[in-house]
DNA sequence: CGTATCTTTGATGCATCTCAAAAATTGTGG
DNA sequence: CCACAATTTTTGAGATGCATCAAAGATACG
């Protein structure tokens, strides 16, 4: 009773206050009025991995913060050849504001906790509130940013450079004890190896030769098909290409 | 005189008169008082090919409407390698808004004819009114959208896909008689071939022979290394990949 | 405990890169 | 207008990184 008490009056709905999404995420933008109204239209759910949380096969009525967990989203030929067009981590915002006019999907790539919201109540909100937008502006900036980062990979590097901008950028998102300086880290990958194949354009043996080369030479270690442990960072950042080579002009 | 009383009485600013960007662009988002002010701001260049837009060198102060012509976006790796991860057509809105972390530089791939405003004037207007980074907002999804459809391209096409993708790409762009049933198109490359191949994450030598091959097969023709004419569109279509192939399950 | 899925490893082939040099185009100054 | 240099495009021959195909371990799952 207290603790709700409490709750009230700071103003911020009980659900919210350990929230991501209101710390790091869409709904800081939102004063505690705002915030309290939203949060009576929400849930939470939780996805488990290979569930489709956007997609061509229903026109989705919900938007949603993903608040643990990884959303991977693809794009496909219509001959089935597939690409991972971009992950999303927590405190993310899912949903496509404006219809985007291609077809995109967002399917749960590790067991996934998202807090969602009816699409008519986000609308009606960010008409009322330009915070809202933009840091949904902000949002997509820095997608957009991501992006382009990731055409340079698949563009520019070679198979070894790409996998290990894949390790590096996966630690740099999921082991939060990660920040600019850290020497080591340790993480789950939440994707399969053909998952990570189909997000750098080559193949699953490709990507499991390049993991198997990066253990031997220690680099990395791997228990388990899928805990990475990196115990010196900068190494596997020598490795993400971009290095000008000793013997250049 | 009659004629400028007459733009005076409309309400809209006499260069933006037959401005793009007024009509398609982001001065759309504006009313015609703020139009009329920002107008007064503005000035426009010429730029000729290879000249920075955007670039590590200066801090950019001003951003621009892109009135004609085409830039490109271009990242690369320290050891030189490049690659450019997207290219601009009139009217998109050239400037990075809230400065995004990572380095990219914006050049002018043909001659071209911008609308400049200093920094500040356009920052301080989209405070003001929403409609205006609601317009960016929309413009940044757009180039989310083609960002990740490129990502597509690189990852999981060949060669011949990636450069027949192209052509369609910029005859959808460039020539503005091109709609969705249209079947001959007629441009301008805005890219020399190795512009291409740094676009494409292939060699120079590559884009050439699919052109030449290209131009064999009688799909496409190209006149001066520049010029090229598609006669049948849907043919270019079926050489962008994705088609089921017939002698599949 | 057996079936399905995912991962690992090996052998082979091909698409594309690399290197090299000729041909065409563009730009420059006399 | 022409000769010359600089750049871009085109073509060829050879090397190689990665895909493909195949099959044997692991691991998850009912």
């Amino acid at each position: 009773m207290t603790v709700r008490h409490d709750a009230i009056s700071s103003g911020i709905p009980v659900h919210c206050l350990s929230c991501q999404a209101r710390r790091r995420g869409l709904c800081s933008a939102l004063d505690p009025d705002r915030l309290a109204k939203l949060a009576r239209t929400s849930s939470r759910h939780r996805v488990e991995p290979g569930v489709e949380l956007i997609g061509d096969a229903d026109a989705l009525n919900s938007y949603s913060n993903l608040l643990s967990g990884v959303v991977k989203l693809t794009k496909s030929l219509a001959d089935g050849r597939q690409q991972i067009v971009g992950l999303q981590f927590a405190p993310d915002f899912l949903g496509q504001p404006f219809e985007a006019k291609s077809a995109i999907r967002a399917e749960a790539a590790t067991t996934v906790s998202i807090c969602s919201f009816p699409k008519g109540a986000i609308e009606k909100m960010i008409e009322q509130s330009p915070e809202l937008e933009h840091r949904l502006l902000k949002q997509t900036l820095n997608e957009l940013d991501e992006a382009r980062e990731w055409i340079v990979t698949l563009g520019c590097k070679t198979a070894p450079e790409k996998v290990a901008s894949f390790l590096l950028m996966i630690a740099r998102n999921i082991d939060s004890s990660v920040g600019r300086a850290t020497r080591s880290a340790c993480f789950d990958l939440p994707l399969t190896r053909t998952d990570l194949s189909d997000f750098l354009g080559t193949t699953n043996e490709t990507v499991n030769r390049q993991l198997t080369r990066l253990t031997r030479e220690g680099v990395i270690r791997i228990e388990n098909n899928r805990r990475v442990t990196v115990d010196n960072m900068s190494r596997l950042e020598q490795r993400c290409g971009g290095r000008p080579r000793r013997n250049s002009p």
